[in-house]
DNA sequence: CGCGAGTGTGGCACCGGTTCCACACGACCG
DNA sequence: CGGTCGTGTGGAACCGGTGCCACACTCGCG
């Protein structure tokens, strides 16, 4: 194991010059830095990060909670979040989130609170206070990409806005019979993404002066995943007499799964069911499906430009968000409605007389 | 930040003695033990895992270079690998690798030549000899799951036969007509994935004396993702007087995307066309799809084991592979054929006089 | 009773860097 | 011409643990 006496001594300096001359910091003459340089090189030298994390407490690495990795929304936003820290030297070290037990507990008690994160990005997760506070209270950044964590810096789209334009493009294409599936599990929080989708519904049918239709508000839960919905359709669309002309699914996934349930009924798609759906899936296209964009490659990014700036560690390129560098953390993400083949008026004879 | 020291003092032992009892290495009284337990509880003491890794030369993480996050395989093997590791108090870094360019080079003699992983983890990737060196010549094990890595140890499915035993379902149905729908991309290698399912498909036609339909020997190669199934069975089928009349995919995106292209071409399935995959998808059931199930999650997990004991650490409850408690790299992995409605026999009347 | 083995504990060097401080030297300035 | 400042370098402490070694004590055994 090469050492950086071993570098000092080659290049005839002392290991103070040696270090300053890697690290960049303090003053080199050029000369020397060179020669430091050349005999780093000739024998292979790395320096270990872990002497240097125990001495400036800083590690270059963040630590990223992430409850799937499956979900096409999650994976999306890992990759994005990944390349931009692999960019920056920053390792990422992956925590896959349980909703909660033992091994969340673990997870911040034990692996988080160690010093070997410099921050923290929490991606569609609602974090409690005392999760916050650990991390927090050792002097970690965090911040959460969706999901929610009291009293830290968040990044996210407009869930209820979105749901609403989503809702009421459905409105404007002459729907009255509306139902929205929605997304279950770790809704529980008020301002959980799958709270503020389905408020956003609300928000539309209420202002249009429709009664949803369906299950008690027209909602039905289910999981976020193409089985989910296709169990939740089956279930919204069992009874002919009470069908909906519209739904309007809490993820693509979602509605995916609504899509294959309503063949399997035997329903014509669009002419018998519209659907738009949440996310803007890479399969959305191939299967015409309406749906509002977001962008969660854009926003792992984001995430780690906003980390980074917390960190106080020059971005370089990337712009900043706002005059003070700092993320503009009230601003919404972008979303996006992209209207396909799924969504169409409702078909001129009404299934069920009013 | 509170240390070792700080704990001693207040237990009123030497720091060797607080090390010792925390870490449970070396003789200390019971007694003693709890004094120190109870202090570092008191202060809420976490140990710096740097100062531990920089003297020990141990860090308890463990590199994954893994192509893909948003690919089913991968994301399930990826999730089993973080499961396993977590629960064996290792930490998961993780490397998004591309297929090749400066990025990956990086990955290789930066991030993991330091002394910051214990070992290695390459999910489906094809490793050069030198990029194996790297590695192993810094002491860190490293085992390959899927892909190919000159020299070190592999953990695989037995692809070739797989795709055999696919194949040979599909003729023991009575087809004649067979087409293969072989991934793409990082195909080069001969050892490789996408060339082991190819040979199998292969000696299942040659065996049963059938000359495979369609492009140069039945292949058309297609991403391995739903859109480029969608996009490579259009091509496939595209023209109805060479239609197979039955495919085999390399994977179960590519059959699906090859299900839609189908279905949006008119053809009814399974009567005029049946798809065998390759995985064992999620969404297989829901979809019918016949599939050589493999089973990513527990492939993460076997290669933890593994890695486990390369680096003689004391796995605990999983049980020993082979009788020397090292696992058995030869061996290949479970697969299995399972049978759904995608596959039937071929309509009586062949679409082609021969 | 003497000796060796087993147990329990403290002192100290060390892992591999970074950084503070002291010091040397030349240039510039009043 | 003496003092100050900027630049360049080396020495040494330090980050926070681990582990070797020395030493003390107890016990069993010949």
């Amino acid at each position: 194991m090469t050492a950086i006496s071993d570098v000092a001594r080659l290049a005839g300096v002392s290991k103070s010059t040696a270090s300053r001359a890697l690290t960049g910091r303090g003053y080199v003459s050029e000369e020397t830095r060179r020669r430091v340089v050349e005999a780093a090189a000739e024998i292979g030298y790395i320096a270990s990060p872990n002497a240097a994390s125990l001495v400036t407490g800083r590690t270059k690495n963040v630590g990223v909670v992430i409850p799937f990795v499956n979900r096409w929304f999650f994976g999306e936003v890992l990759e994005g979040i990944e390349r931009t820290l692999l960019a920056a030297g920053y390792d990422l070290t992956l925590y896959n989130l349980a909703l909660a037990g033992p091994e969340r507990d673990r997870v911040f008690d034990f692996f988080l609170a160690r010093k070997r994160v410099d921050a923290v990005i929490a991606v569609g997760v609602d974090l409690t206070e005392r999760e916050v506070e650990v991390i927090e209270g050792r002097g970690k950044p965090i911040v959460a990409l969706g999901g929610t964590a009291p009293g830290a810096p968040r990044l996210a789209i407009d869930d209820r806005g979105s749901a609403r334009l989503a809702t009421e493009h459905l409105i404007d294409l002459g729907h009255e019979r509306i139902a929205h599936l929605a997304g279950a599990g770790a809704g529980s929080a008020a301002r959980s993404v799958q709270a503020l989708r389905r408020a956003g519904f609300a928000d539309a049918m209420r202002e249009a002066g429709l009664r949803p239709v369906g299950e008690p508000d027209g909602i039905v839960e289910a999981e976020m995943t193409v089985p989910g919905g296709y169990v939740a359709a089956l279930q919204l669309l069992g009874h002919p007499a009470t069908r909906p002309s519209a739904i309007f699914a809490a993820s693509d996934e979602i509605a995916f799964g609504a899509m294959r349930a309503a063949e399997r009924l035997g329903m014509s798609l669009p002419g018998s069911l519209s659907i738009v759906g949440f996310d803007g899936h890479e399969h959305a296209e191939l299967f015409g499906l309406t749906t509002i964009e977001q962008f969660p490659r854009v926003q792992g990014r984001f995430a780690v430009d906003a980390v980074m700036r917390l960190l106080g560690e020059p971005t370089g390129d990337a712009d900043p968000i706002t005059p003070d560098g700092l993320p503009d953390f009230d601003r919404p993400l972008d979303t996006r409605l992209v209207v396909r083949s799924s969504t169409t008026a409702p078909s001129a004879r009404p299934l069920v007389a009013r």
